[in-house]
DNA sequence: CGCCACTTATACGGGTGCGTATAGATGGCG
DNA sequence: CGCCATCTATACGCACCCGTATAAGTGGCG
């Protein structure tokens, strides 16, 4: 039917990363994408060798967002260092479209050892945000260290938590927690 | 080439649950689970409907054990809050066994609401007890209940962390993290 | 021992998905 | 206009998996 409509690699990609938010590692197929795309897989093998190269190209591009460009944002704006630390978190953990990805990578790193390293590369380099950010009012560097793993873990843990809060809502509690974690005076 | 041999109902569960902790629900497949038993998939259909209900089974097993028996044995074991809780998160988060079934099911859960509202029956009851315990040492409901939360996402969220932590083990900075979160003076 | 209930093996139809082969359609470019 | 590279549709073989039907094997019990 078209022919005129191409369909170039990203597509496949962004298509690739959404089946991935939505439905981990083992929902990203072939045809599913292609019916999404409205195409069939017919060119999908002309840019990705197997499933497998296109869920490498996932993650490159994942890996680079999730990185790259959230840094270089951050580095654009600028505010004390507990505002960069929740910019970061909200450019990382919030928009819609990162943060689901960022979750289903975390658990297919879990049973793949080679995402797990690209998750490594990524998290070492949120971490050494964390621990700039948290050394401008702590000098203890076991403390440092360890206040900058209960906000990373915190960050990341209460999507995974489905527990309620009696009367308070999850935003309120957050609030509160980062309070804690990231008040010199606590 | 047997029939000697049965393969209750039980084993089933427990072989779908393994399959669970180490593929996702995804790899929980009938003949898969069969060859794994050294049997075919000829006996399921006499204790499961189908595989949704073996599903249904695994998530009832999962939820006795992680909350009953691990409340229990808490119960008769004593000791202060503070141990109360580790020897809480030990039994749950620790043995090689119900930890990766648990981050499968939190996982699971972002995608199946029926699997997101078991997991927030067992979370209440695990936030019941932190509450319980960090209670003891703190007045504030707000920072009870924020403690709590940063508690439980750190145990949590580890897991799902890759970062490395320059000349400390995970294990240290974890301890530190917990002084921090279960100590009243800090 | 010999029957019966229970468990298991085998075979089948239907469905989905991967990767390949091949033919058809399109748009740019000469 | 007409050719060619590029993208696309279709069809195929293979493998996996579900759920069902049916036959064969086992142990317990009379």
């Amino acid at each position: 039917m078209a022919g005129a409509t191409r369909t170039p690699r990203e597509r496949w990609i962004e298509e690739g990363l959404r089946a991935l938010a939505e439905g981990g590692p083992d929902a990203v197929r072939v045809e599913a994408l292609a019916k999404r795309l409205g195409v069939t897989k017919g060119g999908f093998y002309g840019y990705f060798a197997d499933r497998d190269a296109l869920l490498e190209a996932m993650l490159d591009a994942w890996e680079r967002e999730s990185t790259d460009e959230v840094f270089q944002r951050i580095a654009e704006e600028g505010g004390d260092p507990a505002t960069r630390i929740r910019r970061a978190g909200t450019l990382t953990f919030s928009g819609d479209r990162l943060l689901p990805i960022d979750l289903a990578v975390r658990d297919w790193a879990r049973r793949d050892e080679a995402v797990a390293e690209r998750l490594r590369r990524v998290d070492n380099r949120r971490m050494a945000l964390l621990r700039e950010m948290i050394g401008t009012f702590c000098s203890d560097p076991a403390e440092v260290e360890a206040r900058s793993l209960i906000a990373f873990c915190v960050a990341i843990g209460h999507h995974f938590l489905a527990a309620d809060h009696d009367g308070l809502t999850r935003g309120d509690v957050l609030t509160r927690a980062a309070d804690l974690v990231l008040n010199p005076s606590r």
